[in-house]
RNA sequence: GCCGAUGUAGCUCAGCUGGCUAGAGCAGCUGAUUUGUAAUCAGCAGGUCGUGGGUUCGAGUCCCUCCAUCGGCUCCA
């Protein structure tokens, strides 16, 4: 008898040699049906597996992201199968479940699959799925498993199977198809009951440029038809809170082709809305002891040459501009860093004056492939709201945790409360790629973990994220369609520092080298206020909207009226405007929800006569009417506390 | 940059397998109306159908080039 100890603490024993799934069947029909898949002493194992020891048994449903991924997988498997019987030539490489969904990469060989083969081969993959072909693995050798693969001419395969351990290769086999496979099944295809093919796209094999490019076509599978048309609401849902779609629909930003891509036009909504942000950083930052100082948007080509930005990014990126007489090579700026540097050099500080903390909000420009270019979120010219703390070894880590607090600050203050905190590491496979010392990168690693320990933050370490020059804490925030973006950004590097030669006079009289720290809370202005357009869609917080009220007269006999109510409230410092137009009340009002004024003041006979303002709120519809005071009253009070995050 | 899709008026879209002077709604302009909580009515104006080339008696429609956009990949100081 074996002992099996279940998720929620209980134990049960059984026969040594029962299968997992059977023990399921054992604690209930119900999750017997449900079940997905199990993890046996922290190993995912097949529900078929037999076990043999005593141990923790863990069972998943399609509620646990463990279910999901296994349900995912198995479907890459079907979608595999079903491309193969369509198109027999295909070589298959790697197919797994991603964060929702999954996706499987072919070599086509020549052909070519496009959305709309979409229908044909979802059909096909649900006449798979509806034959309820059992998963099983098998264990092959490192040999026979060559073998199959030489025969089937799959260079991928191959190469997989070349980095694995003779004894430790598995097939997954169902109906008659069968591929390499470390395992992680469903039982069976028939629990997949429905299945949408998503996008299919060119993707390098092992993601590296230089190799072939396969074709991924990606899908997402369901338990129920139910779920997927549920998907399908999110989806559009979710594309309505597109930041593209908002901007244009609220005025605030625009592109012209002839400016060129990537490069953003501020409209005045837009202009007020970054302007508000950087205000509020201002504030915070002032604050916090940061003091603002201003740099060119060109620099000298040495500049950046002793930066390391040079070599690093210099053929890859915009190309010089030369002075027409005596030849100087300039370069747009690309970041702000080595300016604030030469700030920093310009003086000759001691210890006394440190931390010194250089804030700019400045515009940057970097040459990012077309491809890569993404409305306000990826852009060719953008404003970072910069600093670089220039601080000694001792103060590096109060001053770490310091501007923890302001990016959380500034996180709150928009409600974005689901954010990832990513620390970024070096790649050790590619030194190459980072410049400065083991021991420097050694102490500035050292310097976030603690920092991200001492503030208890839940973070994730992403090896190879690291810029250059030092290790990185990234507050990642989704999009309104789940993809992350890197918001705010904390960084230290001792390397700087050293390649533009900075110090500080210490206590002993001798020169020591300052640690900095480069942070940017929002990241840049452009991606932040895109990410907050999507989280609100365009429903932003009151003290940040550009316009917080609107008021809408009945007719235009009643403008003198109107603009007696919109001067007081300018006089409360409410941003606030007046619709005059020859139109009726509704048309008005259905405008002003559109637009997504948070109040509408109408006015007409009625509240000219009282003196009064009758309200309607965005989402709250009618609220009668107050005196202009009391709305205003209420509004500041309401504004106020939109605000409350205030230290 | 790479793979796939898309590109018709300021915006959202229609225009079947090539066939008269390319349509609609919204926005705009003009006029009427002076309005009570999500679209008042009428008229007008607006497009070299992304660009350049080709096939054809004839191209918004078919083919090629380039450009841009969208979804991925790669990249992201």
């Amino acid at each position: 008898m074996i002992k099996i100890v279940l998720k929620d603490g209980s134990s049960k024993k059984y026969k040594e040699g029962i299968s997992a799934f059977n023990i399921a069947k054992d604690i209930s029909e119900g999750l017997a049906r449900n079940v997905l898949s199990a993890n046996f002493n922290g190993l995912t194992i097949e529900l078929s597996s037999k076990i043999f020891e005593s141990g923790k048994l863990n069972f998943y449903t399609w509620n646990d992201v463990e279910g999901k991924s296994a349900f995912w997988h198995s479907s890459a498997h079907i979608l595999a199968q079903t491309i193969l019987s369509l198109y027999p030539k295909v070589k298959l490489t790697i197919g797994p479940s991603i964060e929702s969904g999954f996706y499987y990469d072919f070599d086509l060989g020549g052909e070519t699959i496009s959305e709309n083969d979409f229908s044909k081969i979802e059909k096909k993959f649900m006449h798979f799925a509806a034959q309820k072909s059992e998963f099983k693995m098998k264990f092959l050798s490192k040999l026979d498993a060559e073998k199959y693969y030489k025969k089937e001419k799959n260079p991928y395969k191959l190469e997989l199977i070349k980095n694995l351990k003779d004894g430790e290769i598995t097939f997954c086999d169902h109906s008659d198809f069968s591929d390499l496979c470390k395992g992680g099944h469903i039982p069976h295809t028939g629990l997949v009951k429905a299945v949408k093919l998503t996008n299919v796209a060119g993707a390098y094999w092992k993601g590296n440029e230089n190799n072939k490019q396969l074709t991924r076509i990606y899908g997402i599978s369901f338990p129920k038809q139910k779920l997927l048309k549920e998907y399908n609401t999110l989806i559009s849902e979710a594309n309505k809170r597109d930041h593209r779609k908002i901007g244009k629909e609220l005025n605030l930003f625009t592109f012209s082709n002839r400016v060129g891509l990537g490069l953003p036009l501020w409209l005045p909504k837009g202009t007020d809305l970054k302007n508000r942000l950087e205000l509020f950083l201002k504030k915070a930052q002032d604050k916090a002891g940061y003091e603002l100082v201003e740099s060119p948007h060109i620099g000298k080509k040495e500049l950046y040459e002793t930066s390391g930005h040079y070599e690093k990014y210099g053929l890859d990126s915009f190309q010089p501009i030369e002075t027409p007489g005596k030849k100087e090579i300039f370069l747009l700026k690309p970041m702000n860093c080595p300016h604030h540097c030469e700030i920093y050099n310009s003086q000759s500080l001691s210890y006394k004056d440190l931390p010194k903390r250089y804030a700019e909000f400045g515009t940057v420009y970097r040459y990012e492939q077309s491809g890569e270019l993404h409305g306000l979120t990826r852009v060719r010219g953008f404003t970072q709201d910069d600093a670089h703390i220039f601080c000694t070894p001792d103060q590096l880590e109060e001053e770490f945790l310091k501007v923890i607090d302001l990016v959380s600050y500034v996180f709150r203050a928009v409600s974005f409360n689901n954010f990832n905190v990513q620390v970024s590491l070096r790649d050790p496979k590619t030194p190459e790629k980072y410049i400065g010392s083991e021991k420097n990168w050694n102490l500035a690693e050292k310097a976030i973990l603690k920092a991200a320990d001492l503030k208890k933050l839940d973070y994730k370490i992403e090896y190879g994220e690291a810029a250059f020059y030092g290790p990185k804490l990234d507050f990642m925030v989704k999009d309104a369609l789940g993809r992350k973006w890197q918001l705010g950004t904390i960084q230290v590097d001792y390397n700087l520092p050293e390649r533009f030669d900075l110090k500080y006079k210490s206590k002993d009289n001798i020169f020591l080298r300052p640690v900095m720290i480069h942070r940017a809370p929002f990241g840049s202005l452009e991606r932040f206020v895109a990410i907050l357009l999507e989280h609100t869609s365009g429903k932003l917080p009151l003290w940040l909207i550009p316009d917080q009220a609107i008021i809408l007269t009945l007719s235009e006999k009643y403008e003198k009226y109107a603009e007696k109510v919109l001067n007081k409230m300018k006089i409360n410092e409410i941003r606030a405007l007046i619709d005059n137009r020859n139109e009726t009340i509704g048309k008005k009002i259905r405008d002003a929800q559109l637009r997504k004024y948070p109040y509408m003041l109408i006015i007409g006979e009625k509240e000219m006569k009282d003196d009064v303002v009758s309200v309607r709120n965005l989402g709250h519809g009618d609220l009668g009417s107050l005196t202009t005071e009391t709305f205003i009253e209420k509004l500041l009070a309401e504004i106020k506390n939109s605000y409350s995050f205030e230290v």
